[in-house]
DNA sequence: AAGTTATATAACTTAATGGTTATATTTATG
DNA sequence: CATAAATATAACCATTAAGTTATATAACTT
């Protein structure tokens, strides 16, 4: 399980358009810092931050490959998201208020197979 | 379907502890201000920000009751954010290398029953 | 109408983010 | 060895974020 810190820390790193269009890229196989810095309007350097921010959020690995830096998808993190968002399943399944939702729980006790659309 | 503003908005709603706490309160019922406040070394007015960023994320609506706001919980953007999310399913459910992967790929062509634990 | 409660707003401080340009570092190559 | 290529680091700037305290607003209560 992460900590709050490291969800802290991949919720922020995800909260960035340019680095979730790094990490879909990323989908398709490892790439280096250059090649992800080429569709993107923005300077090498800000790319290379981008990356430490992916990196320090465990979202990303890199490796050595002479004098390139090639990054790697970790989606390890990502299931762990998934898994505390998976908590509020119910939440958004039920389009209904919570009133609604109290007199479902009331009737699952009383079975009536009254199970809306 | 989120839009990338909004879903920057939701991940950057999500990046905070505090936040995540109150949505995790918010689970339990609809909850004031003051009920949210309260559990938090915090002033009221940090916590009236904080609302406000869930607000703005779509993360809860607010009502009125009297002089109170009644806050309750709105898990669609989660649901949104769930879908993204999915479409990493495949890269943490493998804890392969992308070069095993593409091995497996090539099995997956000519299979051979090779599932590994 | 006066006071109280619940919440919002304002003004401010500090620190973090996201970008820039310029330069340094590292490694490969002619 | 000198140069070029790939990336990192430094120094800087502007904006946003997260908190504070003090005060305003709105709606009940007496």
């Amino acid at each position: 399980m992460l900590s709050a810190a490291q969800m802290d820390a991949a919720f922020t790193a995800l909260a960035d358009p340019t680095r979730r269009a790094i990490l879909t890229r990323l989908k398709t196989g490892d790439a280096t810092v250059n090649e992800l810095a080429d569709p993107f309007a923005m300077s090498q350097p800000a790319i290379s931050k981008h990356l430490i921010v992916l990196e320090r959020a465990g979202l990303i690995t890199r490796g050595r490959d002479g004098t390139r830096r090639p990054c790697r998808l970790n989606a390890q993190p990502m299931a762990e998201i998934n898994a505390w968002i998976e908590g509020y399943r119910a939440h958004w399944e039920q389009r209904f208020s919570r009133l609604d939702a109290l007199l479902e729980d009331l009737k699952t006790e009383t079975p009536k197979t009254t199970k809306g659309e």
